[in-house]
DNA sequence: TATTCGTGGGT
DNA sequence: TACCCAAGAAT
């Protein structure tokens, strides 16, 4: 086992409370509720995304039993925009499991908080760790730069085996002992260190609490951690999207789980242009208009989108899917680029043709 | 265990 | 430009 550097806890506290984050709108509250939802929307999202979703998103659902109640659309839409769509679906299903299974309260362990949908091994201590004090690590991107800059560590942080590696020295470098409100600074601090001085590129080692603790400043090769493979090349793939449009009124279907962008609701989505043809009523082709291709790269994949648009009477009776006005896509969950497309000139367009 | 889930910002 | 990646979880 390693020695780890026990001053690296009552160090962080410190600054924390010195030189950390304290403004931000989740913060300065014990609510389970609010930092639950706070941490769910932060997952590989950034603070500055998720300030206008999380104040909306408070407002319409003031607690857990307010969220719990809503039609699961109403979630949707409101998480529209926001990415990773399976959170939505499972903070709307985690708020149901509190108030039926736990009598509208959260639980106050980590142990039992991970049980719940959406919430994994690091949210859970996250949660712990601010409303109950719980002596319990997160380990999340910074902690991972952060730990593998401190430690020097060698593994790819990118693989599962450093990962367990990585929670047991996080656990390892907890305050030895807590004292009151200690692990509120110590979990604000892992990510403020992360976030502000840590960072990936152009590290501010000079404003760094743990600058004398930190094996790779003493080796002048910061830049070397955290190791991590590149990643792979994203798959290119085109997408048509046939809009078609009656009066005000947009055809969407609601896009089968598991898969990208599953539970929102988008126009019919085909891999080419046959696949459309073939499904589409025979005097359709001749009037779509094809506009622009768009570029929309996820994760994994390098989207081309086409979108193809057509004025039409109806739609075929087997057709599964619902019309919406164009005027209502406010409370529609609906994929960013398919909201930016229906927000563009062309869908209007087309209904004077 | 490695892959699959969005989107926008930064370099 | 083409990456990287951000308060990760589920499968």
């Amino acid at each position: 086992m390693t020695d780890l550097p026990a001053e690296f806890a009552p160090r962080l506290i410190h600054w924390q409370r010195h030189a950390g984050r304290h403004g931000l709108p989740w913060q300065g509250t014990r609510d389970p509720y609010r930092v639950w939802l706070s941490e769910i929307m932060l997952q590989q999202t950034q603070v500055s995304t998720v300030l206008a979703y999380y104040a909306r998103f408070l407002d319409h659902f003031p607690d857990v039993a307010a969220l719990a109640a809503a039609p699961i659309d109403e979630v949707m839409a409101l998480w529209s925009g926001l990415g990773y769509y399976s959170r939505a679906r499972n903070l709307h299903r985690c708020a149901q499991a509190v108030v039926a299974e736990h009598g509208g309260r959260f639980p106050a362990t980590a142990r039992e908080l991970e049980t719940l949908p959406g919430i994994g091994a690091s949210t859970a201590a996250a949660i712990a760790a601010f409303c109950f004090g719980e002596r319990v690590s997160i380990v999340d991107g910074n902690v991972k730069r952060v730990l593998a800059r401190l430690l020097a560590f060698e593994g790819d942080v990118g693989q599962a085996a450093s990962q367990r590696a990585m929670w047991d020295l996080a656990q390892r470098l907890l305050p030895a002992e807590v004292e009151h409100d200690d692990m509120r600074a110590y979990t604000q601090g892992l990510m403020d260190l992360g976030a502000t001085v840590c960072t990936r590129t152009r590290p501010r080692c000079e404003a760094c609490p743990a600058s004398e603790l930190c094996e790779a400043l003493k080796r002048q090769d910061i830049a070397r951690y955290p190791v991590k493979a590149r990643r792979a090349q994203r798959r290119f793939e085109r997408w048509w999207l046939l809009f078609a449009i009656r009066g005000d009124q947009v055809w969407l279907q609601r896009r089968p789980a598991p898969g990208i962008w599953a539970g929102l609701h988008a126009p019919a989505v085909f891999t080419s242009e046959e696949a459309m043809q073939v499904v589409s009523p025979a005097d359709w082709p001749s009037r779509w208009i094809a506009t622009d291709a768009v570029a929309h790269a996820l994760t994994h994949r390098e989207l081309q989108l086409l979108p193809h648009w057509v004025a039409v009477e109806g739609v075929p009776a087997d057709w599964v899917g619902e019309w919406v006005s164009l005027s209502a896509l406010a409370s529609v969950g609906l994929p960013a680029p398919v909201r930016s497309l229906l927000s563009g000139d062309w869908a209007t367009q087309v209904l004077d043709q």
